[in-house]
Formats: C-alpha cells, structure tokens, sequence
RNA sequence: GCGCUAUUAGCUCAGCCGGUAGAGCAAUCCCCUUUUAAGGGAGAGGUCCCGCGUUCGAAUCGCGGAUAGCGCACCA
C-alpha cells in the first residue's frame, strides 16, 4: 500500500489542530475531560437577566457549557452556544490569569468549552458572561461549515446529520418538536387508559397492509423472516387476548418500496386498538388527539404548511369516498357496480385502468387523481370499497362497502381506521382470496395466509375500532417540513466512501 | 426502475464561445484590541465527482458511471 500523502487541505487543517490538542496535553491539559458542572444555561441567563441595563453587571458568578460557534478580536468575545441557546463569552486579560489568555490561541471554533464568570451587559447590549475561568471540554479536530451561509448541500446535511444539527437551530427545533409531538401522543393515549404495548419487528409472515417487505434470514432457526410492514395482526392478537381494552404501539415499518419526499423505507407508525367501539369513535379520536398535541406542542390549531394554512379545529369534516368522487367529478360509482362501466368512467376520468382491477380498485385510482388534490383541509374519507379493504367490518349497511377511513391532510393520508374485522370465517376466506389472486407481478401481498391470526380470532375478539396514523408525515405538517427526510434524523441513503 | 437537474478549496459560491482555476468565510503568520459576519496586512490551500473519448489543448464539448435533489412509477 503506497503511503497517503496528507497534503489535502482538509488533511492540513484537521493537524493544524491535532497540533493545538497535543500543545494543550503539554500544558497537563485533557482535552477530553470527564465532566463539567453547569450552573446555568444561556436561556436561563437571558431570561434572568433580560432587564439588566446595557454596561449593567450583576456579581454572581455562573458555570455554563457549550460550543464555539463564532469568534471575534482574536478569542476575546466567543458566541456559545448550547441546547438552550446563544450567549457571548468575553474573557479579558484583565479578569483572567495569563494562562487562560494563551489558552484561547489553542481554541477554534467547534470546540466545546465551559467558563465560569459573571453576567454584563456590553454597551452595545449584548448580554455576555464575563469570563473568571475558562476549561476546554472536548477539543474539535474538523472544521464547521462557514458562519454566515451555514451548511447548506442537502446530501451533506442527510448525511452528517450531526452537522445540520449543529449549524442549523431550525433542524435542531424540528428533532426537539418531534419529540415533544411523541411524548404528547403518549400522554394522551396514556390518560385515556391505552396501554403501551410492543408487537413484532421480525414476522414469518408480513401481514396487516399491502406492501414489499424486506426480507431476511434467522441462522440458527434457519428460516426467512420479514421486517414488519405493520404491526396490526400482532396488536389484534393482543385485543384478543384482553390484557387491556385499549392498546397502542409506536414504533418503526419497514417498507421496501420508492423513496420520496414522503416516503422512507422506515417510518414511524402508531396503531391502536380500542374494544367496544367502531369507526366512528376512531374518527373522533383522530381528530381530538391530532387537534389537541398540536395545541400542545405548537400552542394552536391553526398550522401553515408551505404557504397554505390548515386549520385542525375538530369536528373535522367527513365525506364517502363515493361522494367524494362524485362533487369532484359528477361521476356516481354507487351507480356503476360492473368492472366493465366502472373501468370506461375510470379511464375517462384519467385512471390507469389495468386488467384484472376489481370496481373498488377502479374507484380508489378515480379518487387518488381527481378528488385527492383538493383535500388540503383535515376530513375523513369514509366507507372504502370492500376489495381493498381486507381486514375492516363489512358496512352494517351497504355490503360493498367497509367501514373504514382515512383521514387526509394536505391531501396525505394521515390515518387510516376502520371497524376491525372480527368474523374469523370471514377474515379466512379474506385472506385465502387475497393469496390465490396474487399475481407473479405482485410483490405486496403475503404469499400465505397467517392461520395463526385466523385462530385467534377464532376464539373471539371484542368488537373493535382500530387506528393507523403516520406519525412522520404528522410531524411534517406540524413542523412544516417539505420533506420526510427533514423530520427524520437519520434518513435512509445509499453509503459514500470518501466522505 | 424512468426522466430532468446538480456535483469546482473544509464551507458558501463565481468561472462566458475549449486556452490550463478565482472570491468570501474558515485555517496559518503579523498588526490592532470592547467585538457583533470585528478590522488591516501577508502568504498558503484544488483528483474542478470518477472513467473513456473528441481536440494541439477539456472544469468547460460527447459517451458511460457514481451520488444527491425533484418529478413519474410504487406506496403510507
């Protein structure tokens, strides 16, 4: 192997601070210490001292950590900032011992640092922390991207997340809101007596929607199993067994279909179950729980998402997908029941009719083109076809027909709900249906039916209404985020060397 | 999977009709020292994404490839 000359200029400035790290392990400095006990924050000395008059100061003496992000007159105003904020770090000669003053030449910015010192107000008011000592906590060996124009490559960004992290506070308050907008899910599935519950990432058989799985392999079983692609056969099985009336899970699917701006082969997904109730009670919960952490987390109901403003005040609104179809296209698919009529009005209302699609199949492509669009405000599309709909209840009153919905926002589907299917003879012939009409093109659907499933519901599920909300494209619109990528920290991307 | 676009210094970007690469920030050294993208000066930093081709000559043109973004398809 010939001997890498390290003449890059990263290379360079990455040793000119190796240089500084070894200078300051020459002064009996680590460099990488073990802690550092903070007495404040920036927030917190803002907030205390907000009304401290410019030149104003106040004696008592603070400890606080943070970065570097910016440096001025040589290491003598330092900006440093933590989770919390921003606040500058003025160290003078006239405060500090000789040492720490030389100390400043072997900082750069991404260093992380703690100081002690006081509170003033410079004349020009900026609230600073005249520094009394001042200790290097983690020496930083590669430089951050510019100051002013920050980082902004999106491939860098998604890739060295850390980075965007860093120098980009409004990805930073996305990540912080995605928290927030999970811990309030909880809170209010918790206090309405929802048990938090985990169900299977590794199934034999991927059941419970339609979509390509990924696919692996256990050694020592030595059989093939599949990433879940939802948890909902798992979590039924829970309703069955009747720890509790009401559960919920959230957690990870994996999908191993496109990416886009709205997909990522794993997401985010809560499900829930409830026993004694139907669809309708999901649609209310849907919207008080989606209503009610927006007011939580952002302080209103009222979101803009990309220049549109989406109002999520319950009641929300409420149309069949029949109905749906027909104001935007005055086409009745309640009328046109045979596949041949339904596919000609299909074909002339822009779907891409293929053979072997069934009337409900035919209906979903009508209303994904012609109705889908014009859903920017919250509303339940409810009772689907009973074709595409294999583990929802048939509709008490029209057999086409399912009780089932799916909440759109932005046009997205946000929910998806229905009153579960708990007639084991009718979910058995379902699912054997679905499995003998699988085509070789047809990668999504299981290639068995899941008999333990069948056998659970056998002996007796309570009636149900479950619930399948998409919680990265939620946080999207909450947080305004254009892409999936941006409110999920670690994206799925192709590896780079050389990076 | 297909189409369009992008890829130049650590970062943000210029670079025209093909003539051999520039700026600002960061870094280094010097000066200055209550700054707010601090300021002044000096020097340094490059696999122009990769490969092949055209050409006397390619960052620039052509072909192939890589990665990414967007759109389409698939899907949530």
């Amino acid at each position: 192997m010939t001997e890498k000359v390290a003449h890059s200029s990263l290379e360079t400035l990455r040793n000119t601070r190796i240089q500084k790290l070894n200078d300051l392990v020459d002064k009996g400095i680590n460099p990488y210490p073990y802690t550092f006990d903070r007495t404040a924050s920036a927030a917190q000395l803002h907030e205390k001292y907000k009304d401290l008059p410019n030149e104003g100061e106040d004696s008592e003496v603070f400890s606080l950590a943070g970065r570097i992000m910016a440096m001025r007159n040589s290491g003598m105003f330092i900006d440093l900032v933590d989770s919390s904020g921003k606040i500058q770090i003025f160290t003078h000669k006239e405060n500090v011992d000789e040492e720490k003053i030389k100390l400043l030449k072997l900082l750069d910015v991404g260093d992380i640092i703690g100081v002690h010192g006081n509170v003033r107000r410079t004349p020009r008011g900026e609230l600073s922390i005249k520094v009394k000592d001042l200790k290097i906590l983690s020496k930083s060996l590669l430089p951050l991207p510019e100051k002013w124009h920050g980082l902004t490559d999106v491939e860098t960004r998604y890739r060295q997340r850390y980075l965007d992290m860093i120098m980009n506070e409004e990805v930073r308050d996305t990540f912080l809101k995605r928290s927030l907008i999970i811990k309030e899910i909880r809170d209010y599935l918790s206090q309405r007596g929802f048990l938090e519950v985990e169900t299977p990432m590794l199934q034999t058989i991927a059941g419970g929607a339609t979509a390509r799985p990924f696919k692996t392999y256990h050694n020592t079983l030595d059989m093939d199993m599949f990433l879940r692609i939802a948890p909902e056969l798992y979590l039924k099985r829970l309703m069955v067994g009747g720890v509790s009336e009401k559960v919920f899970e959230i957690n990870r699917n994996f999908r191993n279909e496109g990416i886009s701006p709205k997909h990522n082969p794993e997401f985010t997904m809560l499900e829930l179950y409830q026993a004694y109730v139907d669809y309708n009670e999901m649609m209310a919960l849907t919207e008080n729980l989606i209503s009610s952490v927006a007011q939580k987390v952002l302080g209103t109901m009222i979101v803009t998402y990309q220049d549109r403003e989406i109002n999520l005040t319950p009641p929300w609104d409420r149309m069949t997908m029949i109905g749906a179809v027909k104001k935007f296209t005055g086409v009745d698919f309640g009328q046109l029941l045979s596949v041949p009529e339904a596919a000609e009005e299909g074909k002339k209302l822009g779907a891409e009719v293929e053979e072997g699609d069934t009337w409900g199949v035919i209906l979903d492509k009508v209303f994904e083109i012609n109705v889908e669009p014009h859903l920017i405000q919250p509303v339940h599309i409810i009772d689907y076809p009973r074709d595409i709909s294999p583990l929802a209840k048939p509709h008490r009153d029209d057999n086409k027909l399912v009780e089932r919905f799916e909440t759109r926002i932005n046009g997205w589907e946000i929910a998806n709900a229905f009153s579960e299917l708990t007639d084991p003879i009718d979910q058995r012939r379902r699912f054997e249906q679905q499995v003998s009409n699988k085509r070789e093109t047809d990668h999504e659907t299981p290639a068995e039916v899941d008999y333990d499933y069948v056998t659970a519901l056998e002996y007796g599920m309570p009636p149900s209404g479950g619930l399948g909300v998409g919680i990265d494209r939620l946080i999207m619109i909450l947080t305004n985020a254009a892409s999936i990528r941006d409110v999920i920290a670690f994206p799925t991307m192709r590896p780079k060397i050389n990076i």
